[in-house]
DNA sequence: GGCCCTTAGTATCTTTTGGATACTATAGAG
DNA sequence: CTCTATAGTATCCAAAAGATACTAAGGGCC
């Protein structure tokens, strides 16, 4: 029996929520936010347009609804597509990524849903 | 058969997220902030001091995080006991509705770090 | 007595974000 | 030439986050 100085599987996630500099902490930032779990909510069935998320996101302002699906999609949550018709057709869609990502959030929203109001 | 005018079982959970002025949204903004996922999970294993938290979210002010911690206090979420003693001894600690909101939140603090630069 | 130590915050100021609302580009229909 | 629709941007104000300094309370030390 041999002893590696390394250990095989060294570290199966480095990344720690807790810590400052861990890169993981802007990740935390961008999905627990109360937009972007609504946002990548809302997309969880399939394409939706811009237009039609703001309508289900109740309250949003548009200004606020683009800077938050324009977040997600720098961090390949969310794909836009745009159809160049007139008027102007966009369509956003979760990214591989977003799926996987909609699932924890889905638990929340539920869970809030479930708690709120239960005295 | 007798058809009743009201459905037996009306609406297992009339709150819904998306909805402007459902009540849910508050709790929602809540548990859906950085800090309060960090501060939530902190104290998952058991009662923790202002500076033991303060210590475990690394970077967080004194100020947010005071004010994070009253914000949860004041939903039910976490308890506050101050033991008379000198230096002042304050602990917090999840209630059952905490313990309970702890486990979506965890999913997702797990999820982010699992999925934080794997490119 | 005067000074330092610790804990748990608060006070203050600056920067960043959120929110409300008005406005723009585009082109086809009437 | 004006009206409509979509997908935003521009602008301005309010609210929140963040950095840092400061405070209260009492016991130990010299």
């Amino acid at each position: 029996m041999i002893a590696s100085a390394e250990p095989v599987v060294p570290n199966a996630y480095p990344n720690n929520v807790y810590a400052a500099n861990c890169q993981c902490r802007e990740m935390l930032d961008l999905l627990a936010s109360k937009w972007a779990a609504l946002a990548i909510g809302a997309l969880e069935n399939g394409p939706m347009r811009f237009g039609v998320v703001r309508k289900k996101l109740e309250g949003i302002s548009p200004k606020v609804l683009s800077q938050t699906l324009r977040k997600l999609e720098d961090h390949g949550m969310v794909d836009r597509t745009v159809f160049p018709a007139v008027p102007l057709h966009v369509e956003y869609s979760l990214t591989p990524l977003g799926q996987s990502a909609n699932a924890p959030l889905a638990h929340l929203r539920d869970w809030v849903e479930a708690n709120t109001g239960i005295t």
